[in-house]
DNA sequence: GTAAAAGTTGACGTGCACGTCAACTATAGA
DNA sequence: TCTATAGTTGACGTGCACGTCAACTTTTAC
């Protein structure tokens, strides 16, 4: 685990352009040091970057990758009063998950049979 | 299951708008008849515009999603290479799902990791 | 010291997935 | 028959997530 990352570096490892680690900046998702102008990023910018890329992946704006990266963020100290708002959250995260996670599960159920029918086929009337 | 559906039905059902099942015409996803001027959709309408949701749920563009449902349409007919090369596309497609699949277990995970601190938290410093 | 490579800040452009009028038409119920 | 309700086709607008220059500065390698 390397301590920091310049932003060609970081945007290879994770398969983005630099131009999306300067966007996630301006929206406050990341928030590298500087050596001169240069931007320096840490293992901290590192991390937070490869969630937000996860939950892109997953159909979520950038602004709800901050909000949920923020709110999930260990080193923000926290009252009870706002530990408890984060466990609401986390239930409502989750059941939109396991939404998408029913999903994938319907369309990979759909796949098996259209493959299933498809070897069918094959089997049927061979070339 | 009804046989024909007007727009608004259409949309209501799946939470989406007029406009929305008109996009999806403009772009070949939907092929609704008509009575006069006025649309009238089909069960297959139906179950296309259902999985189409789906996959826009998914982060998939309406483009991927009209390109899968065709290749996946059991009312068309193929011959022996188109069969080959659907099942192919169905592993791609698989793959894909998979790798989804991961980023909700890895977010899921993180969650849960997330939630067991924050009890423990309330627990130790309650209000 | 100098050339190449990497980085910087604007600023404008783009593709996608609709939203939002406007102006009009068709249809069903009182 | 009149009127509300639902539907139609443009056409332009919008928010998002970057892409793509341009013009410039910095840093690294030789």
């Amino acid at each position: 685990m390397k301590q920091t990352y310049s932003i060609t570096e970081l945007s290879r490892e994770f398969d983005a352009t630099p131009r999306t680690l300067r966007f996630y900046e301006d929206q406050g998702l990341l928030n590298p040091g500087r050596r001169g102008m240069t931007r320096v990023y840490s293992d901290r910018d590192r991390t937070r970057l490869k969630l937000a890329l996860r939950g892109r992946r997953l159909g979520l704006t950038v602004e709800e990758c901050k909000e949920i990266i923020d709110m999930y963020d260990p080193s923000r100290p926290r009252n009870a009063r706002q530990l408890l708002r984060l466990c609401e959250k986390i239930r409502e995260h989750r059941a939109t998950l396991l939404e998408k996670f029913r999903d994938i599960e319907a369309t990979l159920n759909a796949m098996d049979e259209v493959e299933r029918r498809c070897l069918e086929e094959l089997l049927a009337a061979p070339a």
